[in-house]
DNA sequence: TCTGGGGTCCTAGGACCC
DNA sequence: TCTGGGGTCCTAGGACCC
């Protein structure tokens, strides 16, 4: 038996966990995002197929989704109900024999050893199909990448394999941004070097990459384009780096105390979702998006590392942070962020 | 197209030390 | 007194993903 990976990518999820739960509106165009105001600043979390002929898009603003097509359905997020579905599909796809790692909300890698990669993967839809009603689609690869990448090809409802075998054949001839890991700034770089295809990228010099890009991207860039990815499928779940919490503001904030309060709320809320027995608190960051859309973040050490018995410590360091901006310009986003010391 | 919220990882540059 | 080079640590920002 060979080693293969399965990507298993459910598909339209959070559109299609709604039309679950309101079964009139299978067929309709639903998006989901935000609080489901579309004259609300927010995006698009996820768009249901029919939404997508309009043009709609994940990370679009609801505003512009609303003109693509003002007679689709807006929904409000609902994290809970996607967690607990997500949940038992991850549950499914534990019976499977094979390690597990869920990698997001609706998606998951398989390590699994067998001859009819295929299907099995088949056997996963079917599985997640009579369990939860959700249809997914499996990528089937001989890594990680391949395997993700294939998933993408297998939409809607399919099976997809992508090997060494067919890489070149299939990837040669697209964009670099198809990679998993180039998005449009890395795209529009590559371009400037005269780099546009996947193939154009695996026969580029690394040294020519890593000038451009740094030692360890330049080099990571080239072997995405030849296919290969040596990390391995772990099950165990990886420890958090740290955690934040932030939120744009329906109206800029234009009063520097009403700054204080805002700040002091996120902290707040940061305090109540930190488990009381989690890692402790090395640095604490406050993060300011001015009007129109200029980020800032300034950050401290906590030294020496904290615990979360002084909960009101967070309010303390974010606001002893916020002292070094400039409040004098209009506020659209404010964050607080912890992370968390690094046993190594 | 007036651009959410939750994350991760990498890089450049400054501080500091010898 | 105009000033090297290497190493390490830290911070802020960038890019990406779901």
């Amino acid at each position: 038996m060979s080693s293969f990976v399965l990507h298993v990518d459910l598909d339209e999820f959070i559109a299609a966990v709604e039309v679950q739960r309101h079964p009139e509106l299978a067929g309709k165009p639903v998006v989901v995002g935000g609080d489901g105001d579309p004259a609300k600043r927010g995006v698009v979390s996820t768009a249901s197929y029919e939404a997508r002929r309009f043009g709609i898009r994940s990370g679009m603003p609801l505003r512009t989704a609303a003109k693509r097509c003002p007679e689709a359905v807006f929904l409000p997020v609902d994290e809970a109900r996607y967690g607990e579905v997500s949940d038992d599909v991850m549950g499914l796809l534990r019976r499977f024999p094979a390690i597990v790692e869920v990698a997001g909300w609706d998606e998951a890698y398989l390590a699994v050893k067998t001859d009819e990669p295929e299907a099995m993967g088949a056997e996963v839809q079917r599985v997640v199909r009579e369990g939860t009603g959700l249809w997914c689609s499996v990528g089937v690869g001989d890594n990680k990448l391949r395997s993700k990448i294939a998933s993408g090809f297998a939409k809607p409802r399919g099976v997809f394999t992508l090997t060494r075998a067919n890489w070149n054949e299939i990837m040669g001839g697209l964009p670099v941004d198809a990679l998993w890991g180039i998005g449009s700034k890395t795209a529009r770089k590559l371009a400037e070097l005269g780099v546009r295809t996947v193939e154009q990228l695996a026969a580029t010099d690394e040294g020519i990459l890593a000038g451009r890009f740094g030692p360890n991207i330049g080099p990571w860039l080239r072997r995405l384009a030849t296919g290969e990815d040596r990390s391995m499928v772990t099950g165990r779940p990886r420890e958090p780096r740290g955690k934040g919490r932030e939120r744009t503001f329906q109206q800029d904030l234009t009063d520097p105390a009403e700054v204080h309060g805002e700040l002091n709320r996120l902290a707040r809320e940061l305090e109540r979702e930190l488990a009381s027995d989690g890692p402790r608190i090395a640095r604490v960051v406050v993060k300011v998006r001015f009007a129109p859309f200029d980020t800032i973040t300034r950050g401290m050490r906590v030294q020496p590392p904290a615990d979360w018995k002084g909960r009101e410590a967070i309010e303390n360091f974010a606001a002893r942070c916020l002292e070094q901006f400039d409040l004098r310009r209009p506020v659209r986003l404010l964050g607080v962020r912890v992370e968390f010391e690094r046993s190594e």
